[in-house]
DNA sequence: AAATCGGGGTC
DNA sequence: GACCCAGATTT
């Protein structure tokens, strides 16, 4: 048996059952795939049933308010996918009369639709022999080929498309695509993958060389910046806080947050309240405050580590419109912003 | 080509 | 701490 049958043979024999996989509804696969964009499914399902549940239709989708999809986003990270998902669906419904496209090339013309999204939904809902090459795909394909071209070069990422492209199923390019990512995840896994009772063991390359746990080859990221954040929570006496949008580009746009400032260094606390900041929010309105957590909170994202303090500033009346305290959890928010809220007013 | 964008899980 | 996850987009 060649590769593919292989693949789609085992496939048969092992794959999980999941939500998505009981459909070819466009909506319900476009809307798996973006939640599940660099997210496991242990994580991502959860996620996958609230929105099929709030938004059952790309309509219920697309007249929903851009807060009220992020809020229901909060905790999955990668924000963007949310506001560009909310904006494809206001687009396919409102444009497209609610039908979704159906091929590779116009489904990539969607934002928050990348190569990998687009070969998905073609293959799986629509029949296109587009190939995926997630990072499972990677994972499976240079090791069985032994191929060493880092995955995420120019040229590699060419490297591994065309060979996807020539080995996917015509017959069945749905089941083919899910094959190998679903052999990716729980066959052919990053460490300690079963290769005794792995079906292609024979003709594997990597495992021949005994190469296996030095393949995929992969480019050094970034290293990780440190920032500091200082939060500032205002208590006024008629139970209220500031509560305002991050509207800027950068992480956590369209998310709420206390009001923020940004130090090079830690700031002390009898810095506090000569922070310029400080001096020009509150100017000669006299307050009360403390400083929550001695110990910075280290939230760490994927390229930056956020070293934090979270400022409680208690005063009579807020220097300008702010929200009562109980409505706080209405709002869409980061996990960091999120906890605190959770320690601090539900304690 | 490299950087940006989250949060959770594993070892 | 390093690496990974059904990647896309911007710089």
């Amino acid at each position: 048996m060649n590769f593919s049958r292989t693949l789609t043979f085992w496939y048969s024999e092992h794959k999980r059952d999941m939500p998505w996989r009981n459909t070819k509804n466009p909506y319900n696969i476009w809307l798996s795939e973006i939640i599940l964009q660099q997210t496991q499914i242990t994580q991502g399902q959860p996620y996958y049933d609230a929105f099929v549940n709030k938004y059952p239709t790309v309509f219920d989708l697309a007249n929903a308010q851009e807060s009220e999809v992020l809020k229901l986003w909060q905790g999955l990270g990668y924000y963007s996918r949310a506001r560009n998902l909310h904006a494809s669906a206001k687009h396919v419904a409102n444009e497209l009369n609610g039908i979704f496209p159906n091929t590779y090339k116009d489904l990539l013309n969607l934002k928050g639709v990348g190569d990998y999204t687009a070969s998905a939904i073609a293959s799986i809902c629509f029949n296109e022999p587009t190939a995926v090459v997630d990072g499972n795909v990677y994972r499976v394909l240079s090791r069985y080929f032994g191929i060493d071209t880092p995955i995420n070069s120019t040229k590699g990422i060419k490297e591994f498309k065309t060979l996807a492209t020539s080995l996917i199923d015509h017959q069945n390019p749905s089941d083919y695509n899910q094959a190998i990512m679903e052999f990716g995840a729980i066959q052919c896994k990053p460490r300690n993958p079963n290769c005794n009772a792995c079906p292609l063991n024979e003709s594997c390359v990597a495992l021949q060389k005994n190469i296996i746990d030095q393949l995929p080859v992969k480019l050094k990221k970034t290293k990780i910046s440190t920032k500091y954040f200082n939060f500032i929570v205002m208590l006024s006496t008629d139970k209220k806080t500031i509560f305002q949008k991050r509207t800027h580009k950068g992480i956590w746009q369209n998310l709420y947050q206390f009001p923020l400032m940004e130090s090079e260094k830690k700031l002390k606390i009898a810095d506090f309240k000569k922070h310029p900041f400080i001096v020009s929010y509150f100017e000669d309105t006299p307050f009360e405050f403390s400083l929550y957590n001695n110990i910075d909170i280290v939230h760490k994202l994927s390229h930056q580590h956020l070293h934090t303090k979270f400022w409680i500033v208690e005063i009579d009346q807020l220097p300008q419109k702010g929200i009562p305290i109980a409505d706080l959890k209405r709002y869409p928010t980061s996990i960091l912003i999120s906890n605190f809220i959770d320690e601090f007013f539900d304690a």
